[in-house]
DNA sequence: CGGTATCCATGGAGATACTG
DNA sequence: CAGTATCTCCATGGATACCG
């Protein structure tokens, strides 16, 4: 079997809101990779390329199934490249295209906000749940 | 019945691995506020305080329920400050901290990010869906 | 007005087994 | 090696009704 539409869209959310994420953008980007993996996979393949099984590996927890639809709907948006070597046994490797580059950027200001707030975060959460 | 940690914790993806944040703290941001609704609502509050039943209706689709949610996580983050007046009728006020509007700013990046790429994105979409 | 409690359907995601 | 197919579980979040 090939790729279905059903394997590509399964991990969306829900129905997606096409006005919502016209009215804020930002909501958009979140809904695509806001989830488990997305961001990791990302983060591993801005430092080199990588093949599937070394994903696999360098992420504990994450499942073959899940790994694949990540791939897949990262490929699809055409932040990760998927390049084929015809050997035996197949070899895959992912890499980061430019548009995915350019992604990190504006990542990476987040992580610094998050880094920077973190001891602040976790003090407010803390305070909040000893409230009576 | 008061807030309890469950209804708190109910919307979070998992049993949070916290290795994983430690070793990328992006991935914790993205699992945190990356939910149909946090950004939306930190959206609007950015433009100004709003009243709990004025969220509600400026956006279509959101249950009580998770307006509440959402607006708890968010509290209890220190990212919404929540303001109640002694009125009759109750009134409730939310409005975005120091700490909220700093969130903003990355958010803002990637925002931009979203818009300039969306097209291009689509694009990617669908040639890839056009494909054997 | 600003919530909360409860019930319940849906679909996201893990486990497992199989394949070119 | 790099996936795919199927089954299954349970958390997410909508609907609804009630409360201070």
């Amino acid at each position: 079997m090939s790729v279905t539409p059903s394997m590509l869209t399964a991990r969306l959310p829900a129905p997606v809101p096409l006005d919502e994420q016209a009215s804020c953008p930002v909501s958009g980007v979140f809904q695509r990779i806001g989830d488990r993996w997305t961001v990791l996979v990302l983060v591993l393949l801005n430092q080199r390329p990588h093949r599937y099984n070394e994903l696999h590996r360098a992420m504990e927890g994450l499942s073959r199934r899940m790994l694949t639809l990540t791939l897949r709907s990262l490929e699809r948006d055409g932040l990760v490249a998927r390049t084929v070597f015809p050997t035996v046994p197949p070899g895959v490797e992912y890499e980061l295209t430019e548009l995915g580059r350019g992604l990190l950027v504006p990542l990476s200001a987040l992580s610094d906000w998050a880094v920077h707030t973190a001891s602040r975060i976790e003090r407010n959460r803390a305070e909040f749940d000893a409230r009576p």
